[in-house]
DNA sequence: ATGGTAGAGGATCTA
């Protein structure tokens, strides 16, 4: 099974690049965030006529994640249960015995921060989730957009982005907080590399002179992460014309 | 400290 993530910024600006990339590179499943679309304008023809499925959660002008697929999924959940939140950040199903939930996490702005604290609260009601599915699946893959780049060496230079959005302790606790409950940071288990990112600022260059961060991620439960045998970044989506500023994150996991 | 770019939507807000 190949599983895989994507943050898009603006679905209706990345749909042909989309279906052009789910149609090389075939996953079970793809994750979307940022689509960025109210849910009557989702183009569905458009992802039907490659024979792939969607279910998505969207709203107007900002957020929305959906989950395209092969087959149909099942137990299809659009929302952190318990957690009041209007924004559209959570979609999760069922396909075979392997629950995936995508995640589009708050950026958070600015440490100390509204938002920051918006993100804080939407991380500690995430984690109260995750206990639950792990018990209901132990076959459980987390992927998304994190807004948190876990370690130092996730980021192009650290002693900018000491404390910052992104690399703050309280974001990387909670990161860390998830890997204690038995996830597993698919990339690491192949790469133990520094400098190799998701995500690339559109200003100053950033793609050119890689100075990105690595905050789009895959998590297996422990479960799961022992089928792992591949996790790779399609860096070269970031070269594209009109690229997202994210690139894809695909997991394969063996039978 | 600030600004640079991109997307949505039609002035700013978010990232």
């Amino acid at each position: 099974m190949k599983l895989a993530t994507w943050n898009v910024n603006s679905l209706k600006v990345r749909l042909q690049q989309v279906t052009d990339w789910l149609e090389l590179n075939q996953p079970d499943v793809l994750c979307l965030q940022e689509t960025k679309l109210q849910d009557q304008n989702f183009p569905i023809d458009a992802i039907t006529s490659i024979g792939y499925q969607a279910v998505y959660i969207g709203q107007k002008t900002y957020n929305g994640v959906a989950l395209l697929s092969k087959q149909t999924g099942n137990d299809v959940v659009t929302a952190i249960p318990k957690l009041e939140d209007i924004q559209k950040r959570v979609i999760a199903a069922t396909y075979a015995d392997v629950r995936v939930i995508c995640v589009y996490i708050p950026n958070g702005s600015e440490v100390g921060s509204e938002k920051y604290q918006y993100k804080l609260n939407w991380l500690a009601a995430l984690q109260q989730w995750l206990q639950i599915e792990l018990i209901k699946y132990p076959k459980l893959a987390l992927l998304g957009d994190f807004n948190i780049a876990p370690e130092d060496r996730d980021v192009y230079d650290p002693e900018t982005w000491q404390g910052k959005i992104l690399c703050s302790q309280a974001e990387r606790d909670a990161f860390n907080s998830m890997i204690e409950m038995g996830f597993v940071d698919s990339f690491r288990l192949f790469n133990e590399q520094k400098k190799i990112y998701t995500w690339w600022d559109y200003r100053m260059m950033a793609f050119r002179r890689n100075r990105g961060l690595r905050i789009d991620h895959i998590l297996l439960s422990e479960k799961l992460s022992q089928s792992c045998v591949e996790c790779t970044i399609d860096r070269d989506m970031r070269k594209h014309e009109r690229p997202s500023d994210h690139a894809p994150v695909v997991v394969e996991l063996s039978d």
